[in-house]
RNA sequence: GCGUACGUGGUAGAGCGGCAAAUACACCAGACUGUAAAUCUGGCGCCUUCGGGCUUCGCAGGUUCGAGUCCUGCCGUGCGCA
């Protein structure tokens, strides 16, 4: 056990790719993963059903939203998030933290904390790592995160300091108000930018925390790719081997390659049901935007050979048609694609490591080269 | 037949004589990385070396430095009266 309410089985590496299981109270997922996110209780337009057809294994909540609305004690009247959300399996809530940075306009951070315009009506509200924990707490999430700041990528060096000098004492605060270690673990956050001094110093000083788990923050905030990898390559190798390691908000397949490259094996990312919902499907080809003129009368699936529900179900055309005629089921369909074309890639990144086939899975694999400006493939003209 | 109102870009619909012409929709393309996003951005007469050039508001004339906007006639449509 890698705490009291988490295990990490290790069972394999090739190269510094990892092959895992982790198990939590409510069940295990294996790792390398990938965790759809579910902001505000739901991830958007898919059901649980959808969800668990896809492969995925645990989805992610947000503090920041649920606290705000339906309110944290409302989620625990109702059960917990689990029940909530109607998901039995592993949930991971992010600690509101990402909203300090994403939000900037409207907060002033302190070094106790953040002071937010709430969005719905505008009331200010103060967020602390103790009240991430509390809301956290109530939540019930299997994994919880430290209150952290994530600044953006090209703040500058005095900046990212000073973020990362308050993301560890917050971090040191959630761990002395955490008050259910026994059945939430929680996880510290690496901060510190596209520096490997303050990269380094923020991890030994998590590790010191002896936390269940450890992520990397930060990344994929403008940096760009080589910053990105730079940064892995230099922060993973000092966290702890038995513990798992999460890059939080990442990314296009590309970057979750890389990742797993560089040894992590936690991944969540908004991008295949945002995008699903704004009409872009990815394929191994690359991107496919149904609202283009092209697709209209389209017969193929959304992506040749893909097992999931909208693939085996919809032509293109039909596809591109709900969107154009703002039906609901255009979204739903290629959210459904786009959550299982991730946990395909997650499903054959673990075999590739099983088999010691990582380096030849990164080098043939076109998924591993699907990046932001990736673009279909033009087939016979 | 007489009277009257009106004819603007793919559609609907603005437009005190100085506009390639509001706005909306449609259409075309792009963006989206711990979700204030089923959202947002750009294009949408023609050409362009992106500076600009050219042709437009039913048709034909006229007034004016200048007309989608004023005048005359014609054509078409709606309404009223016969």
């Amino acid at each position: 056990m890698t705490g009291p309410a988490l295990q990490f089985d290790l069972f394999r590496q090739d190269g510094q790719a990892r092959l895992g299981r982790v198990t939590t109270r409510h069940g295990a997922f294996d790792t390398p993963a990938f965790m759809p996110v579910g902001t505000q209780g739901t991830i958007k337009g898919m059901l649980p059903d959808h969800i668990a057809a896809t492969g995925s294994q645990i989805i992610l909540g947000n503090t920041y939203h649920l606290m705000l609305r339906p309110g944290e004690q409302t989620v625990a009247a109702l059960g917990d998030l689990h029940r909530f959300m109607a998901w039995p399996g592993p949930i991971l809530t992010d600690s509101g933290g990402f909203q300090v940075f994403s939000l900037a306009d409207i907060n002033r951070i302190g070094d106790d904390g953040v002071t937010f315009k709430s969005h719905i009506d505008g009331a200010t509200v103060h967020l602390t790592p103790e009240r991430s924990m509390a809301v956290q707490n109530a939540l019930g999430a299997d994994i919880i995160m430290a209150f952290d700041e994530c600044p953006p990528g090209t703040a500058p060096i005095e900046y990212q300091q000073k973020a990362l000098e308050r993301t560890l004492r917050w971090a040191k605060v959630s761990v002395d108000s955490h008050a259910r270690s026994n059945d939430q673990s929680l996880f510290g956050i690496v901060q510190g930018g596209t520096s490997e001094k303050l990269r380094a110093f923020c991890a030994e000083e998590l590790i010191k925390l002896d936390l269940p788990g450890y992520a990397v923050g930060g990344l994929a905030v403008g940096e760009g790719f080589e910053a990105m990898k730079a940064v892995l390559s230099f922060t993973t190798p000092i966290l702890p081997v038995g513990k798992p390691r999460y890059l939080m908000g990442v990314g296009f397949p590309r970057d979750i390659v890389a990742g797993v490259a560089r040894g992590i094996d936690m991944f969540d990312c908004v991008m295949p049901t945002r995008n699903g919902r704004n009409a872009y499907a990815f394929t191994a080809n690359g991107a496919i935007r149904l609202r283009n003129a092209q697709y209209s009368r389209d017969t193929g699936p959304l992506e040749d050979g893909c097992d999931c529900y909208s693939c085996r179900t919809f032509t293109r055309g039909a596809i591109r048609h709900f969107f154009s005629a703002d039906e609901m089921l255009g979204p739903i369909l290629v959210s459904v694609h786009n959550v299982r074309f991730y946990q395909r890639l997650m499903t054959d990144i673990r075999q590739a490591i099983a088999e010691n086939q990582f380096d030849e899975f990164q080098r043939t694999d076109p998924r591993c080269g699907l990046g932001p400006t990736e673009r279909t493939k033009v087939v016979n003209g």
